[in-house]
DNA sequence: CCAATATCGTACACATGTGTACGATATTCT
DNA sequence: AGAATATCGTACACATGTGTACGATATTGG
């Protein structure tokens, strides 16, 4: 099924690949690598009984206990809201803590719980055997040059978001 | 915000980058990446009025008008309900519409009425501006081997995917 | 021809993310 | 001190995606 998109790029390169065409493949494979990145998590992940985005908020936990809410959130790069919720659940599942600061009233802060802990413990080892067998068959420079190249695009989105953003406020 | 996360990936380099360094830095890239592309993406199609999910299913109709619902899903990796809300919202927003099939009354085909067509032209212009200004300072090089080393991974990935879903069956 | 099966699209429940509004607190400026 | 502001977390509404169940049709096997 996710090949299927796949058909667009080949009848692109059915006349030999421009610079134009490997650039669209470019997206392509990104927009697919993505989302089996993800579905290929989301399957690892379930065993454990937490989805990917909790995953990712308690391993966050793992190295800074005790965030407030609203830092979490800055880090993680998501919505007051979206952490609010991730946070109810996880705390429903018994992994996480919320405590109200002493100081100020305002802040709950977030901790993970013993089970939080283990179940970190056990992401970390099945995250990286995942890691390694995603890039089963590269050579290091490959790896090197892909996330280098990687970085340049991300400087470029990192630009277009934030000129969208400032150009009307200039 | 969205470099945040990066000083995970600094403090890896502190020592100088391994393998493994570089491993997971391209995992931080290629998360990053397309976080970013979907922001960029969806700023720049907000003025036509239609969502990142809402412009991939019109595209794909433009080439294939007339699709039934189910095929419509498939082709896409989208299950039929997920499918069916965006056309609901779709056809809501006159972009769309859906006709009975003669044959088979079970099936729905979905059109794209005129006004749809009129958005899918300004959706292509808008994305090969936005495809060159992201790969912006790479060589065709670079995007042409980033592009393979891509395939490989989704090569991975994609037999991640399909491994999990047969062997338990075998 | 009729019963067992498969397929099509929808309904419902849930997780995740976004944006806006709001009450509870803090902070700051006068 | 007291009023204007800013910040924290939550409530609500909506878009998107997932999985399960189900009614309406088709298709197939006897």
């Amino acid at each position: 099924m996710i090949e299927s998109i796949e058909y667009l790029t080949r009848a692109l390169a059915t006349r030999e690949a421009s610079e134009e065409d490997w650039a669209i493949r470019l997206g392509f494979q990104i927009h697919d690598v993505s989302r089996l990145r993800r579905i290929v998590y989301d399957t690892t992940l379930k065993p454990l009984g937490v989805t990917r985005s909790q995953a990712w908020v308690i391993a966050y936990l793992s190295r800074k206990d005790g965030m407030p809410q609203s830092d979490l959130a800055n880090q993680l790069d998501l919505g007051k809201v979206a952490l609010g919720g991730l946070v109810e659940r996880l705390e429903a599942t018994g992994l996480v803590e919320r405590r109200a600061d002493a100081e100020d009233r305002r802040i709950k802060r977030i901790f993970l719980t013993g089970s939080g802990r283990k179940i970190v413990a056990r992401m970390r080892r099945i995250a990286t055997a995942t890691n390694v067998e995603i890039l089963h068959g590269l050579s290091a420079k490959e790896v090197k040059s892909a996330a280098q190249t990687l970085r340049t695009i991300k400087a470029n989105l990192l630009k277009m978001v934030n000129g969208d953003l400032e150009d009307p406020a200039a």
